[in-house]
DNA sequence: CTCATTGCAAACGATTTGCAGAGAT
DNA sequence: ATCTCTGCAAATCGTTTGCAATGAG
């Protein structure tokens, strides 16, 4: 009971991928996916930022969200924490929304089915103003 | 204007999988995914699952949902309509709600943000009543 | 030295598509 | 006969994984 901490994992061992995408995700480029990240750092392979990515989300310190049909987006969790995302399924356009917008949606949910909202991984799915507009089947 | 219906696409001419398709859904099996429908009918190929289900969507019979991580299932349009999807992140649970859950959310949304939530296309996130217990890190 | 981390290619699951042939009207 | 539909295989997209080489401690 002294050495072992029971879910401490594999030793760490700093790589250039790990670095270079934490670098990316603090120089604040906001909401951004795996491959893009890779785009940028042509020194870094894909599955290595995937990899990288993964070991940051381990340790709280990145998180991502699922956007509709697209790929997932990563940013650092902090940034994450206190907003939702609303994504537009006609023109991808990404709504950030504070948190709390979800509270009592996701009050009723927990006290009516038991059920824990998890507004933060998965973005709800609409559109926005513009494309709502234009769907409104064709005026005339 | 006599002949011309603008968007009416191509004549459609009944086929062994659509046919088959429709009747699997029909016959009431609730949401199920485009290859487990396949599975069903050794006669259809998957692609031909596919394609029926798309254009039994575009006439309106048929409605798909995203279930979280988990592959899109399908169902009789009319089924769908007054439910929406909780699922479980966790054991993948499908919890059904009534459309009216999300009515308050909706309406602000739509005030505070011009943003129309589509509820029914995306399930919303989470953990059911067990995988919440569960998750809350090892009580001990 | 040891073990984590990386690169690369190949595997993956879900879905789509090109093409040639079967089938409906 | 015409034009849609189907089967099959191959392609796609986003992501994961096996494996051998590299590198950090």
């Amino acid at each position: 009971m002294s050495t072992g901490d029971s879910a401490s994992g594999p030793v760490r061992r700093a790589g250039r991928a790990r670095g270079r995408v934490l670098d990316e995700l603090v120089a604040g480029l906001g909401p951004i996916t795996a491959e893009d990240l890779a785009a940028r750092l042509p020194e870094v392979h894909v599955s290595s930022v995937y990899r990288a990515l993964a070991v940051l989300e381990e340790e709280g310190v990145v998180a991502h969200v699922h956007l509709g049909h697209g790929p997932a987006v990563y940013q650092l969790a902090e940034e994450a924490d206190a907003v939702r995302h609303l994504v537009c399924d006609v023109c991808g356009l990404d709504v950030v929304v504070p948190s709390g917008v979800f509270s009592p949606l996701r009050r009723r949910l927990e006290r009516d089915y038991g059920f824990v909202l998890d507004a933060d991984h998965f973005a709800v799915v609409g559109r926005c103003v513009a494309c709502a507009r234009a769907t409104r089947r064709h005026p005339g």
